[in-house]
DNA sequence: CCAAGCGGCATTTTT
DNA sequence: TGCCGCTTGG
């Protein structure tokens, strides 16, 4: 951790310590400015429009305070994900290093608490851990692995064959993880969100309870509990004074998209909200689903006395003038929130265009022909981004891309994890790391042929408690039809455990021990044998086994393409992303699928109108992701897939309601293709062209 | 006790 | 349509 020296500045006169302030507007300059030097000042709140130079400020800020002698390894940066905060202190030491001229304290300083909830929570349990009784070495579930953990619970507890039907997997750890981050009744949850579960409040919770437990028992904590742990440290009297005063600011980016429970962390870090900025745009808010509230900022200031300060900035850096007016015109429509009109100095005579196409096909035909004449006008694939609602809504367009060559990389969605192959490989570490884990040993277990369930479980009861797992599972006896792979398996646990393969040496033994088991079990035992190739360079990437799986499970590769792996950096690729993965980047040109009713909203999301608004904020994030130019493609016949009543079903739908006809001066209309011209008049040209023998000549 | 085959049912966004 | 989970045959 770097400290910085609290001793008075260098005599030495700077021309301008604080030229980097010179580069801000008024609002943010305030906003970065707040509280001036010496103790932690007041709670800050800063609304920042989409665009509005929101992470500038943010690292600006952080920057000025280290300028202003507070030490960076006690700053406290929350972001929403890995990227951002990479983002941010980059840009922040950047700032640091060039106030540091002169003062040679300030050259090195490194944030060391930059991240999301998530990690820093980890990393904070992980060092609390002896002095809460957790173990040091848990591991972290991911959703797929909670959701098995619950299921395992919910055959214990025999509430898998009971006559009505109980909630399956999913929906039983989706409705855990409500309440644990609204922090509400269960019942409430119930009632609000999951009314058809309602009859089965009492065995959800028996349920719940026994998922805890087992948690425990095993070492494992979910991404919830990541939240739920640190939470409940800070607020333990005994802890909260201690882990408050480590971090003398604390700083929130993204707040509109914190929920209840991380909302709980920060006050409970800093009870007066001294030493607090949050910073966010409740015009953004897209993660309802996710126990988000935008109560949360809404109602920051009001928690303190006197109340948080409020710096709005609504000067927007990144769209033209003719984008705003449209994203205005979308958002101004919304029931409530903040009245807010951003305001642009770039002008532009392009309107966004609302495109008309016949039906996704002719969409995906039509993306491909733009997006290639504007890498001939000069903007790069990468500066290009095609965003929509539903992560599988790309998929027409993928296949078109694939076909025409054009490289292409994916954000959003699940993927690489989640395949079968790599949760395999993965699990093995995993019960190395952890032998409790049950979960992953369930998993490896099977792997053998003729073990199925219930030897597996025979095997982990056995082991449970046991100090030499090694040493037990020589003891054990397999069907025999496991025999060999047995031994096999026994070899690898034997090496693992005590040769103590140096780090990624580890992983390339599993991969061998792997490949036998992948030919058998899958029919595409090559491409699958890619990934964990993959998986495996990955791996080299991290120091230890520990930080590899912490950090894979907190912040997944989130991006897939077309080949396996992601494209070199320096070539060039077009951005596909959902709509959520896509907030807080930016493109010179974004293209909007599928902008019909039905999709934004999603037909599955027209329940309240809580969740109606939610849609039109979606999209008005995807539109102010937008710098030169937007099109919102409109598709007059859209295909519907996994919906009651199957087969193929085309539905006629009609343009988003978000954006109504008495919005249509905002945009340029457009239909594609164009109707066709005028059948040529003139004759046919009677050029000859000779192209048979160069077809031979190609050969010769 | 395992693996394969069959029937029922669902929905999206992610740390 | 494809996944999940149950039933049946070995």
């Amino acid at each position: 951790m770097q400290t910085v020296v609290d001793s008075p500045l260098e005599a030495r006169p700077d021309p301008d310590p604080h030229a980097y302030l010179a580069r801000l507007n008024p609002e943010q300059r305030c906003a970065v400015e707040h509280g001036g030097v010496g103790e932690p000042a007041g709670p800050l709140l800063v609304i920042a429009g989409a665009g509005s130079g929101k992470t500038n400020v943010l690292a600006h800020r952080v920057a000025h305070l280290v300028a202003e002698g507070a030490d960076p390894g006690s700053i406290l940066l929350l972001t929403f994900s890995r990227r951002a905060a990479e983002e941010m202190s980059r840009r922040a030491e950047r700032i640091v290093r060039q106030v540091a001229v002169g003062r040679p304290h300030l050259a090195g300083a490194k944030l060391a608490w930059a991240g999301t909830f998530h990690s820093v929570g980890a990393r904070l349990l992980r060092d609390y851990a002896p002095r809460i009784g957790l173990n040091p070495a848990f591991t972290i579930h991911d959703r797929e692995d909670s959701a098995d953990l619950l299921n395992l619970a919910r055959h214990e507890l025999a509430l898998a064959d009971t006559a009505k039907r109980f909630p399956r997997k999913h929906t039983c750890l989706a409705i855990y993880s409500a309440v644990v981050n609204t922090l509400a009744p269960l019942g409430e949850v119930l009632q609000k969100r999951y009314p058809w579960c309602l009859d089965w409040e009492d065995d959800l919770k028996r349920l719940f309870r026994a998922y805890v437990e087992a948690k425990q028992a095993q070492h494992v904590l979910d991404y919830d509990d990541l939240l739920l742990y640190w939470a409940q440290m800070a607020a333990e009297p005994a802890l909260a004074q201690e882990i408050g005063a480590h971090f003398s600011h604390v700083l929130v980016d993204e707040y509109q998209d914190t929920n209840a429970l991380q909302a709980s962390i920060v006050r409970a870090l800093k009870p007066d909200g001294r030493g607090v900025t949050v910073v966010g745009d409740d015009a953004q808010s897209i993660y309802a689903f996710r126990g988000a509230t935008v109560k949360n900022i809404l109602d920051f200031p009001a928690q303190f006395t006197p109340p948080a300060r409020i710096v709005t900035l609504e000067r927007n850096y990144r769209s033209t003038q003719p984008i705003l007016a449209a994203a205005n015109g979308v958002i101004a429509r919304a029931a409530e929130g903040y009245g807010k009109s951003l305001w642009s100095e770039r002008e532009s005579a392009e309107r966004p265009q609302l495109v008309s196409v016949r039906d996704e096909t002719d969409q995906a035909a039509f993306v491909v022909e733009d997006v290639l004449a504007r890498r001939e006008a000069g903007i790069a694939l990468k500066q290009q981004a095609v965003l929509f609602r539903a992560s599988q809504h790309s998929a027409t367009l993928e296949i078109e891309l694939t076909r025409r060559n054009i490289p292409f990389v994916k954000f959003g969605g699940l993927k690489f994890l989640d395949a079968a192959h790599v949760k395999d490989a993965l699990a093995v570490l995993r019960w190395i790391e952890n032998p409790r884990d049950r979960v992953a040993g369930f998993r490896v277990l099977q792997l053998m042929p003729g073990v199925g369930p219930k030897t597996a479980a025979q095997v982990l009861d056995l082991l449970a408690g046991v100090q030499d797992v090694a040493m037990a599972l020589r003891e054990v006896r397999v069907p025999p039809a496991a025999a060999q792979a047995w031994q096999d398996f026994l070899a690898l646990v034997d090496a693992l455990y005590n040769r103590e393969l140096p780090w990624p040496t580890e992983f390339e033994a599993i991969e061998t021990w792997y490949a036998p088991h992948l030919e058998r079990l899958h029919g595409d035992a090559e491409v699958r044998q890619g990934d964990i190739v993959q998986l495996a360079q990955i791996a080299r990437t991290y120091p230890s086994r520990q930080r590899f799986l912490t950090e894979l499970t907190l912040d997944p590769p989130d991006a897939t393409s077309d080949e396996a792996g992601v494209p070199l950096r320096d070539e060039d690729y077009l951005i596909l992303s959902t709509i959520h993965s896509a907030k807080g980047q930016e493109w010179s040109a974004v293209t909007l699928l599928n902008a019909v009713d039905g999709c934004i909203p999603s037909d599955l999301a027209t329940g309240s109108p809580q969740e109606i608004e939610e849609e039109r904020r979606l999209l008005y994030v995807a539109m102010t992701r937008a710098k030169d130019h937007l099109q919102i493609v409109v598709p007059q016949r859209f295909y519907i897939t996994q919906q009651q009543g199957y087969g193929d079903r085309h539905v006629y739908a009609g343009r988003t309601r978000f954006i109504p006809p008495g919005m249509a001066e905002l945009f340029e209309t457009r239909v594609w293709p164009e109707a066709a011209a005028q059948p040529a008049a003139s004759p046919p040209p009677t050029e000859f062209v000779e192209l048979l023998s160069k077809m031979k000549a190609m050969w010769k």
